[in-house]
DNA sequence: GTGGTCTAGACCACC
DNA sequence: GTGGTCTAGACCACA
């Protein structure tokens, strides 16, 4: 079910993307959950709009690996797949390694500047607990990585990859690992990057990547039915 | 300008799919050009459907960057950003070297066999000068090795990098790095999965990427309207 | 257009079967013409129906190959396929050759009387002009035939076959090859069924088979519309 | 009984469409044995769908005298008929017979080679003992024989005849003519074509199809239930 | 109750 | 808004 907050329509934007982008975050932080039926006259009548933005948007959602549209029956959030999400962080390890390795050598002292504030921010977040605005401090704290090497799309490739991730994150709110490990993490790769040493960059992000909470056992003895069979 | 001879649509499967294909086709190997303006209106037209289905089409092309939507203005096939092609071969050596490596554990006999086979069949394509014939067994090569560390998001994320690469190539054959030396770079892997020997196959893997011709260096000077400005 | 006067639905008969019949019909004298559309709505509401016994009844015709259904774009009867014509007087004329050989031996006495029989009743029709009773003593005439070598799955196969021939047939109505030489035809090949000779009945229905009018010609240059591209 | 491990329905392709052939699949090579009843309520269970598509596939089983529909009784697994194989043998000859006879002038080259290789790949099949793959390799080679002759349409309506042989197949696999004999007869017929010798060809096919294995006695005798009293 | 048949309504994709 | 497909539910006949 969409929350009946919805997030109103900005005037100069087109209508698909913003539908995409809410129905993304809701898909994310498991609004809608995992295998629950979502269709688009209802979604467009919610919106005000017509059916067509929404459509649109159900496209991106499916390139995105988030819904799934099956013909004649309906469309469905996309349940979460172990192996696809395990597949996605070996994907992103892979990436990101030599996107740290890269960066020990490419990144300007100012973006390590900014990296150093984004750190001091998480440590804010964590004290109030605010997870929200910690993933939100994380996203750009990767993000600011790839730019460093002006590679962009990097990031662009990993934020449908973290999309899978990041469900699991928020089913797991709580059970997390803990917020002080993930920052000590980052603040390593910082180390690391400022030394210009790209042996340990590639070493601090490959560690960071590993723990992050993959454990889906708790979760998915307690919801099988958000998981996707074997 | 489209083919006259369009694939006919086949009854059971979405029109919008059979269509994002074809035109996917058509831009990666350039029989549509870069920066050439297409029509959803003329296309539905040739293929004999409403405008509807194209439009879907379209949406998963932009998706995939490999058209470009401007409103109010028409709809254009992306020009060839040496940037992106640059930094997509980054992230294709990072991801697919991860795999070599992991491959070189997990591979099972048959997909070594399999790999064998490929090869034999890519030195007849060279034999017989069939281009074509030699990108399509290149690519079962790559998409095998995916399959046999059980990670085909792997190479579906590589695929749409691998498209912008390969209209580079297309646009270069005939002075396309000699057939030859790819097959004895994956000749190479091959050698290095059977002695399952990790560095071996990621050192053969990384060669093999960066040997790739990537030089738009003449064709850009043949024709400089094919490329974005920087 | 289906015609204003239905057939009304008996009571005790499986409505589906009643409305594939009446369709079939339709379909095979050209009421329904080669190429229209059909919907199964339109239809269920002028026999005063739902919709799913005309489903069944469509599966149906798309097994006889009569109709057409293109999932998501329409249901229409099916275009005049020349070769799908020729190849199937072929297929006739192996088959019933076939039957009229063995034939010869097992068809009893009985049969034969009621072939003669047939006959006689052929030219009256004739002599009346009355075309359709003649189609159906023509059709009575060979499924004897079958009938005569315990073999009816002959007749079942061919008498889809046949609706296709008949559908040609209806559309050159005077056109046709005089009646005269059918019933001599058919009036051969029982004499040499009498004469117990499988050779002579062989070749008796091998020409009669051979003389079935199938010049396209003259109707297709005048509809080319109702037969389909090559 | 159905298999438990059914196929996962795919999504692009009509339900009705896949049910239709894992069903017949399980018919004809007797997963389902001949007067085995069957519910569409219980299939469609399995499936996961509702009884209209399993309805739908029974309907196209029932025109390819699969299964029987006896109202308000139920519905069976088509037993056995004696008389419909030896009648569906004698047909299959008379149309394979004129094929073989036309192709002998009209099939390529290519083709030529086709069957060859085909031939080759049925030695491997028998070797391997895997009657299985050979039953498919059977089944293409004969294909390949309707194409030369631009006449599928003689494959499709021998299909459905070859469908209620081959269970007598399934039945008695071990005791089925060797499989050595058989190929030794395909190549027969290849010679033949390949002599361009119409009625070398027409002697080889029917010799080939007289060879068939119908012999029910013993399994008849062990299982009287699954034929058809006559 | 079971099984065959029919009705009404919903949804996706295309016009 | 339409057409094709699927779902859910009702009815009737037979056991």
């Amino acid at each position: 079910m969409l929350p009946t907050d919805l997030p109103a329509l900005s005037a100069h934007e087109p209508v698909n993307l913003q539908i995409y982008r809410a129905l993304r975050q809701c898909i994310v932080n498991c609004t809608l959950l995992p295998g629950e039926a979502i269709s688009d006259k209802e979604i467009s009548e919610q919106f005000g709009v017509s059916r067509q933005p929404v459509r649109d948007a159900f496209i991106k959602l499916v390139g995105a690996g988030l819904i799934q549209v099956l013909p004649q029956r309906g469309t469905f959030v996309m349940k979460i797949s172990p192996k696809r999400v395990l597949n996605g962080r070996f994907i992103r390890e892979a990436v990101e390694v030599a996107v740290a390795r890269n960066a020990a050598d490419k990144i300007s002292d100012e973006q390590l500047l900014a990296l150093a504030a984004n750190i001091e921010q998480q440590k804010l977040a964590a004290a109030r607990n605010d997870t929200a605005r910690f993933l939100a401090l994380d996203e750009e704290f990767h993000t600011t990585l790839s730019r460093s090497i002006d590679c962009i799309e990097a990031w662009e490739l990993i934020e449908d990859i973290k999309a899978h991730m990041d469900r699991v994150r928020y089913l797991s709110l709580g059970e997390i690992t803990s917020l002080q490990m993930l920052i000590a993490q980052h603040a390593a790769i910082v180390h690391a990057l400022r030394s210009r040493d790209p042996a340990m960059a590639e070493e601090a992000m490959r560690s960071h990547l590993r723990e992050i909470n993959l454990s889906f056992g708790p979760i998915r003895e307690r919801n099988p039915d958000w998981f996707e069979a074997e």
